[in-house]
DNA sequence: CAAGCCGGTAACTAAACAGTTACTTGATGG
DNA sequence: CCATCAAGTAACTGTTTAGTTACCGGCTTG
């Protein structure tokens, strides 16, 4: 969850320095960093409480301000690591080793997966975009992580259309958009969904069908 | 903006009586209510300030807690005027009236549009969701509000599936979901997404080509 | 083994906040 | 023309909050 290797990179004056099990900075920082991602996750940059964020991490305020600065770096720090976490996760799919449809049809499946599973990052989002993407602006970085996605999409765009499978319109960010989309409101708008509809949207038989219907919309969508 | 019915209703006793400028309830309630659903969409339930409320309505907090009680009740009470707003502006839009095609496209395009002049709407549902619904669920007011919009296009579905256009696994949940996806996370993320990209999607050109990307999607996905 | 440094604790402070109370103003009806 | 009542004002209160400060204790190094 957070990267050993940066106490040794620091430490050339002290290179027998093991750490006790009492004393972890790394721990600490890391539960710092998971306890924010919840409680930022949960209530919003205006309602998150640094109380709660250290009493979450088993720790306190001092430690807190200590390692991140202020809330605001905090925030920063959490919503970064969040997106380094699906872009990573994303890369690994190597999209472009199968024929054009399964890539985007793995793509798409990859995308709604990684949303179910990381509710915190959907809101982390949310709150972001409230805000106009203050912060993320901020970030330095950000900038080289998200090309990658867009040009590995657009060479299996191109394949496909190039095998006649794909219409010639077919844009590398609309397609992730509709992926995105798709996945995106299902997830964090189901409480007001489910309660305005009537039906519970997060039962399994639910998700499986929309998990389905994504596929087949985004796939429906590019097909000729 | 408000009923002004409501004052003559309850006066009987009082059958004369006109306020004078300086003194006009419904107006102060009225420019309350306005000013909060600017706040609250801009700031989230957590980051409202009421000052900041009772400031931009030109009136004082006193106001504010006389006429809606507190700031949860004040917050219900937009969601519920939001909601009602758009669910009015859908069903006169009477879907059924064109051809099954037409339709799905009128209703495409209209949810689309009204998104993109009603940010706060979409604001609203991002605070409302990021608590789990916890106010609206409380609303006893909204229950018959939205099972016209389901059941107008269930029929309209039906209709194209009896004249071959439409699959037979067309649903109608799905379908709204579908639109209201692409239309949302489009503009509720535009911030986010435009940062991460390094493009503007909220050009002109973009909205356009996102709103006929819409149509056409929502189209492929259920055309036979 | 002593100095000092670093990870950690807890009590504190100034500001901001939601909600309240005491008061003013002006129109109306007896 | 005065008593009443509702609209509206502004200062106040108790609590919560982000951020700070004074302090503790054990490990490392000279």
């Amino acid at each position: 969850m957070n990267d050993i290797g940066e106490s040794a990179k620091k430490k050339a004056k002290r290179p027998s320095a093991e750490r006790t099990a009492q004393r972890d900075p790394e721990r600490t920082r890391a539960a710092i960093l998971e306890a924010a991602t919840r409680e930022f996750a949960e209530n919003g940059m205006g309602g998150a409480r640094v109380d709660s964020i250290a009493e979450r991490a088993g720790t306190n305020k001092r430690m807190l301000y200590h390692y991140f600065g202020d809330k605001e770096q905090l925030y920063l720090r959490v919503l970064e690591e969040a997106y380094i976490s699906i872009r990573t996760a994303e890369r690994a799919l190597n999209i472009g080793t199968r024929s054009p449809e399964e890539g985007i049809g793995e793509l798409a499946l990859f995308t709604w997966r990684y949303f179910l599973q990381h509710p915190e990052f959907l809101s982390l989002l949310g709150t972001e975009n409230l805000h106009r993407a203050r912060w993320l602006r901020q970030s330095v970085r950000l900038k080289e992580l998200h090309s990658h996605l867009i040009g590995e999409l657009s060479q299996v765009l191109e394949e496909g259309k190039k095998a006649g499978v794909f219409i010639e319109t077919a844009d590398p960010l609309h397609v992730y958009l509709t992926i995105a989309s798709l996945g995106y409101f299902y997830l964090s708008n189901q409480y007001t969904l489910s309660t305005i509809f009537g039906r519970d949207l997060i039962t399994p038989a639910n998700l499986d069908a929309w998990e389905r219907h994504i596929v087949h919309v985004t796939l429906a969508s590019i097909k000729r």
